[in-house]
DNA sequence: CAGTGAGCGAGCTTCCGCTTGACTT
């Protein structure tokens, strides 16, 4: 520690290009550097849980719930380096001042560099709003410590999101689909989206008419007029129907003009006096909007840009470090005094002082839960660049958005907008004798001050329309018109509009829920999980989202209430204040205490039985009821069912879009099927079609078919002739009977194969199942099983080379690539490429994270991978000798195969061990086994099988006296087996 | 969700809030 040069002071910061700035202001004897963000945080996944921790019933969740939810924090990989960095430089200051953000996660982010850090220097904590020089060299001279209720509220916000998210998403991934998520965000979010898309889905839409009138003053100006009474009664606009019928809501009284209507009292007002019943002025003035924060400027890029959210904060992130721009994650419309007077200064010079506003303007905390850390996002510095000085500085985005920024800013300082607003009425007759009555208003901007600068933009174009200055003529009450000409303009009410990126922000925000810097990544979030999906501007929730939804607000109410959030921050201010403890708030929302609060995890426990998976998964559709059609997520994806009938949902058709006739219509589409002919013995359609495993053929074109038969790889569905598709559905076929056992010949998912019992073989090729005899087949039947298929099959992909060490190969299997040195495996996560590997790192991988195979039940004791693989071969060779002698001798045979596969089992007392135990449970069985089991059959079922195994009879036979189809009788044969070989294992 | 037999290394998915590069294509 002892050092020659001067002292000096280590001040951290959160954000790198905020160190550069403070450095300057600093200047000798400090220097500045960043904690990048948190340091450390809750592990993740098990990848992050330190070996120490591994077993851990609580580790998964981060948070050892029964010693005080007390916190096991982790520096991610990705920071070990910078944390690393920071310590040295510690170690060599002779002072550390954290000068983290000032509100919760910045006092947490002090707190956690001090635990890290540990360093053997004072160490004092300092906050500042702004970033100038004076707010800079304020905060040196008063500096505190840290704040622990601050650090404490952040601990607890922290372990309440990771309870919610880490034990409520697995909720989902039981019972709606794997991979989805729940959290305190996020799932909100959703929820408006939903609630709103449900809106639409229930609108019903109505249609109404109206007339424009062209009113001619005697000078021969123009204006335009709107009709609103017809015969003394109101007309009916479209804020007085009801969404939900389309008809005029209950207790309106008004006129409701239908088009014949309206075109009749235009053809009668054409031309007609109309009189200037009253005319008012009125003058308004209009104040400039606050300056930018987080979500205003996302949602003005959007309106005025076109700015995705994500667009938006990489400009702003990019002139941010550039130093264009103050911070631009923030919640606070605060403008420092240097700011203020920059803004003001520059007001002046480019419009003249008498567009200034009179007193420099001051903007209130504007949203619920701000914290208000940073200044509102402005152009840096005490003087401001004008955008035309930076055109040839700065890209294409960058510019508009800056542009932006600065209007806005300088806009806050400029004097108010006046005007007048002029609201006129008229009256008249038309030729067929009804009074009418119209209006017309007009808004002259005397003076535009800010407006100037700065149009906010808006999401609604009718309500632009209405903002537009639209100046009348001046009109006298008295006066007298001329209705020069009158138009019919037919209406229809509309549903609510979807949310877009910017009003999501913008409503969450207002509920208080998320952060300036979440914003952006909500709506990545709710998209990456298949949530929502953009169309145009428009968020749409998918039909998952539903299910979701649906299963929060039923089972979980209170986690997806619009006022959580708001409840959880007032909480947070009583443990910040001291007045409340994380660990009872964290007991009573996660355990529950004597019945109050959440009590998450015994509500999860209750309702996981609960929950009704299929229930949860079909879908309300109002416009749907009475139809029998059902909508549900399935594994594959939204479909409709009506009565065992299928249909899947078209990916683009948004829900609000599925109404009773185009859902029939979806349900009746030809599903791509082709008839290609029909079957001359039973008269049944033979169907082309292409599924989920591939193309296939099916007897009968209902679903589901009498028999299907997937097409061979050499077949092309397109080209497929009868023929062809008949001798496809003729499988499985019997090749014959060896060891008093059929053999068939059968297609399956993995390949062509025969199979003789519970017995079975891989075939080679497809074409073998029609060609195959009994010799051959009881050839292959004598090979091992998967002898030489699977030794070929396995080649490893690389291998590597140790000196004193087994080699390590990299092998590929179901999973994907994975590392094994016989001993131990290890699946190759993401980022380790199988191309790229070292010697060193598969080493390195393999040993820390290797894992011994699980042991298979039933292979006793625990041994290596290598003598197991050895002993693997041994069996392997001994089976087909074993066989190979059981053949020579039909009666010896069955109990030499028995022996071993019934005692397996019998060993096994426990019921759990014998029902994991898979290997001895796919014994063969005999007929003598299996005959005791014949009750588990149907009469027919039964018939068949006595028939085939005791009288030696041909299902071919057999069928006709059980009127059944031959094709019908294989199948039934098959499938009685299967039962009965599985009543044999389960006893 | 629609027909289907077996065997091979399991292990992970997920939250919200702070913050930027380091990667590759």
């Amino acid at each position: 520690m002892a050092k020659t040069s001067a002292p000096h002071t280590l001040v951290i910061v959160e954000s790198p290009a905020k160190a550069r700035t403070i450095e300057k202001y600093l200047g000798k004897g400090y220097t500045v550097e960043s904690s990048i963000g948190h340091i450390r945080d809750l592990p993740k996944s098990a990848a992050d849980i330190p070996e120490k921790y591994k077993g851990k019933a609580w580790a998964r969740l981060g948070l050892d719930i029964e010693n005080d939810f007390q916190p096991l924090y982790v520096v991610a990989p990705e920071k070990r380096a910078h944390v690393a960095k920071l310590r040295k430089m510690a170690s060599e200051a002779d002072e550390i001042i954290l000068a983290t953000d000032d509100d919760r996660e910045g006092e947490s982010i002090a707190w956690h560099l001090f635990q890290e850090l540990r360093p053997k220097v004072p160490v004092k904590r300092m906050v500042f709003h702004e970033i100038t020089k004076e707010a800079i060299q304020a905060a040196i001279a008063a500096p505190r410590q840290i704040d622990s209720n601050l650090v404490e509220a952040q601990e607890t916000r922290r372990a309440l999101d990771r309870l919610y998210g880490y034990e409520v998403s697995p909720v989902l991934w039981k019972k709606v689909a794997p991979k989805l998520s729940a959290g305190r965000v996020q799932s909100v979010a959703t929820r408006m989206l939903v609630e709103r898309e449900r809106e639409r889905m229930r609108f019903v839409s109505a249609t109404w008419w109206d007339l424009l009138v062209t009113g001619k003053t005697a000078e021969g100006a123009t204006f335009p007029a709107r009709l609103t009474d017809v015969a003394g009664q109101k007309l009916a606009l479209g804020r007085d129907f009801d969404p939900l019928t389309g008809r005029l809501k209950d207790g309106v009284v008004a006129r409701l003009l239908g088009e014949a209507e309206a075109r009749a009292l235009a053809e009668g007002l054409s031309g007609q006096p109309l009189t200037v019943t009253s005319a008012e002025e009125k003058p308004f003035t209009q104040r400039p909007y606050p300056p930018f924060i987080t979500s205003t400027l996302q949602q003005e890029g959007s309106r005025k840009l076109g700015f995705a959210a994500t667009r938006t904060m990489r400009a702003a992130q990019r002139l941010y470090e550039q130093g264009y721009i103050t911070y631009m994650r923030t919640d606070s419309t605060n403008l420092s005094s240097e700011a203020v007077s920059a803004a003001r200064t520059q007001v002046a010079q480019m419009y003249g002082p008498s567009y200034l506003s009179p007193q420099p303007r001051v903007y209130a905390k504007k949203s619920k839960n701000a914290q208000e850390a940073h200044e509102a996002i402005r152009p840096a510095g005490s003087s401001f660049r004008t955008p035309d000085s930076l055109r040839g500085e700065l890209s294409g985005d960058e510019w508009r958005l800056y542009d932006l920024i600065w209007k806005r800013t300088v806009a806050c300082q400029m004097a108010d907008a006046r005007g007048r607003s002029l609201r006129v009425r008229l009256g008249g007759k038309a030729k067929t004798g009804e009074d009418v009555q119209l209006s017309a208003s007009g808004r002259t901007i005397d003076f535009p001050g800010f407006l100037r600068a700065y149009v906010e933009g808006s999401d609604d174009p009718s309500a632009a329309l209405e903002d537009r200055e639209t100046p009348l003529p001046p009109l006298r009450e008295g006066e007298r018109v001329l209705a020069d000409s009158v138009k019919p303009e037919g209406h229809e009410t509309q549903p609510p509009a979807r949310y877009t990126e910017a009003s999501l922000v913008q409503s969450l925000e207002g509920a208080g829920i998320g952060r300036p810097s979440t914003y952006a990544s909500i709506l990545g979030t709710i998209q990456d999980r298949g949530y929502a999906t953009k169309k145009g501007q428009a968020l749409v929730p998918s039909w998952t989202a539903f299910a979701t939804s649906a299963l929060l607000e039923h089972h979980f109410s209170s986690l997806v209430d619009y006022d959580f959030t708001a409840k959880m921050e007032e909480d947070l201010d009583d443990i910040a204040g001291g007045r409340a403890q994380r660990v009872p708030y964290l007991r009573r929302f996660y355990l529950g205490d004597h019945g109050e609060g959440m009590a998450l995890r015994p509500l999860i426990d209750s309702k996981m039985g609960e929950i009704d998976a299929r229930g949860i998964a079909t879908i309300v559709v109002p416009k749907l009821e009475g139809s029998g059609i059902e909508v549900r997520v399935g594994r594959y994806g939204p479909y409709m069912e009506r009565s065992g009938e299928k249909a899947n949902l078209p990916e683009d058709l948004a829900p609000d879009e599925l109404t009773a006739e185009k859902a029939e219509e979806i349900m009746s589409r030809p599903t791509g099927d082709r008839v290609i002919g029909t079957d001359e013995a039973t008269g049944h359609p033979v169907v082309a079609r292409a599924g989920r495993y591939g193309p296939y053929v099916t007897l009968g074109a209902e679903n589901p078919p009498i028999r299907s038969a997937s097409l061979f790889p050499t077949d092309d569905l397109g080209t497929l002739t009868l023929g062809r598709a008949l001798k496809l559905l003729s499988l499985p076929r019997l090749v014959g009977t060896s060891e008093g056992e059929e053999v068939w010949a059968q297609n399956g998912k993995y390949g062509p194969y025969l199979k003789r019992g519970s017995d079975s073989r891989s075939l080679t090729s497809h074409e073998e199942l029609f060609n195959v005899g009994i010799q051959e087949a009881e050839a292959l039947f004598l090979q091992p099983r998967y002898g030489k298929g699977r030794a070929a099959a396995a080649p490893p992909l690389r291998s590597f080379e140790y000196p004193g060490r087994a080699n390590i190969i990299l092998k590929s299997g179901r999973f994907g690539p994975y590392l094994t040195d016989g001993e131990k495996n290890a699946t190759l996560r993401k980022g380790e490429d199988e191309g790229t590997l070292t010697a060193e790192r598969a080493l390195e991988i393999l040993e820390e994270r290797g894992k011994e195979p699980q042991k298979k039940p039933g292979k006793s004791g625990a041994r290596t991978g290598a003598a197991r693989t050895g002993a693997a071969k041994k069996s392997g060779a001994r089976t087909p000798a074993r066989k190979g002698a059981a053949s020579t001798s039909a009666a010896s045979a069955a109990p030499a195969k028995k022996a071993p596969a019934k005692k397996a089992p019998a060993k096994k007392a426990p019921a759990k061990a014998a029902a994991k135990a898979k290997a001895p449970a796919k014994a063969t069985f005999t007929w003598a086994d299996l005959r005791p089991h014949l009750g588990v059959l149907s009469d027919p079922e039964r018939r068949l099988v006595t028939a085939t195994r005791e009288q030696g009879r041909k299902v071919e036979d057999i069928a006709p006296e059980l009127g059944l189809e031959v094709a019908k009788a294989k199948g039934m044969a098959l499938q009685a087996s299967k039962k009965l070989n599985q009543a044999a294992r389960g006893g």
